[in-house]
DNA sequence: TTTAAACTCTCTAGTCACTATAGAGTCAAG
DNA sequence: CTTGACTCTATAGTGACTAGAGAGTTTAAA
């Protein structure tokens, strides 16, 4: 198959397929004789694959590490797993500020009764004068 | 005061001080005699505003719009309070993704006992074969 | 007075994971 | 035989910086 139907029937776009090639995520490919690439059930298996580390948010570096372990059958297995822990660990670190900020950006918009002018805005107050906001 | 008192002034540093002016977020200042920027408190102010803004996730064209209303004393605040409703909303749908992401991540995690090799590794396959995670 | 260190200047390129475009070539149907 | 859909490569842009080169300026010590 070509390029266009990798991508639809993986859903990812064809600039993407080409991007992760010269990546080094997928391996360069046969051409047909216009120099189109040309593909098989295993590249859409490779594909999915990444699409599914992306869509946890791996990045492009560790998802190339977990492809060389995944075709390296006698690896030991930990490495994938320690991969995947400290990746949880910056899920939840992200989290832990997201919440934080949420608190703040709540605070800041209960300081203000959003009438008047922004003369008097609490809001802008509070990003000004100090790190704290009063709520 | 040039330009390094004020990264120590403010914790931002000299190259985001210099990139802050190209993106129009700082005016231009004056300059001394051998072309050194040159500023006072009211930078230190200006930009600590920023740096506020910028610690609460807003992005830079965010901050402009905000800066422009600072400056602005009769301009009516909801807009403030509006732009900062849309960023908290933002901000609470990508902690529900994160959150999604770290059960998936901690399924993942949980499906294999990480002894053995990866030819066997149940995070690997479950990353192959299935969209769903048994954990 | 010299000179060395510390600071500043502009400009350019790199980061990440794509996305978008230009301009050219290939292929299948009408 | 031409139109339209597809593909190719190469380049530039995104956001918010960060890093570096290479040059000029200022300050302090020798």
């Amino acid at each position: 198959m070509k390029i266009g139907e990798l991508s639809t029937l993986t859903g990812c776009s064809v600039q993407t397929i080409r991007y992760y090639e010269k990546e080094h995520l997928l391996p360069k490919t046969q051409r047909s004789e216009g120099n189109f690439r040309l593909y098989d059930d295993a590249s859409v298996e490779h594909l999915l694959f990444i699409k599914r580390c992306r869509s946890l948010d791996l990045s492009l570096s560790e998802i190339r590490q977990l492809l060389e372990l995944r075709y390296s059958p006698n690896a030991p297995c930990d490495e994938v797993s320690h991969m995947l822990s400290s990746h949880i660990n910056h899920v939840r670190a992200r989290i832990e500020e997201l919440i934080n900020l949420e608190d703040q950006l709540a605070s800041l918009l209960h300081s203000c009764p959003s009438q008047g002018t922004v003369k008097k805005c609490e809001i802008l107050k509070n990003l000004t004068a100090t790190q704290k906001i009063m709520s």
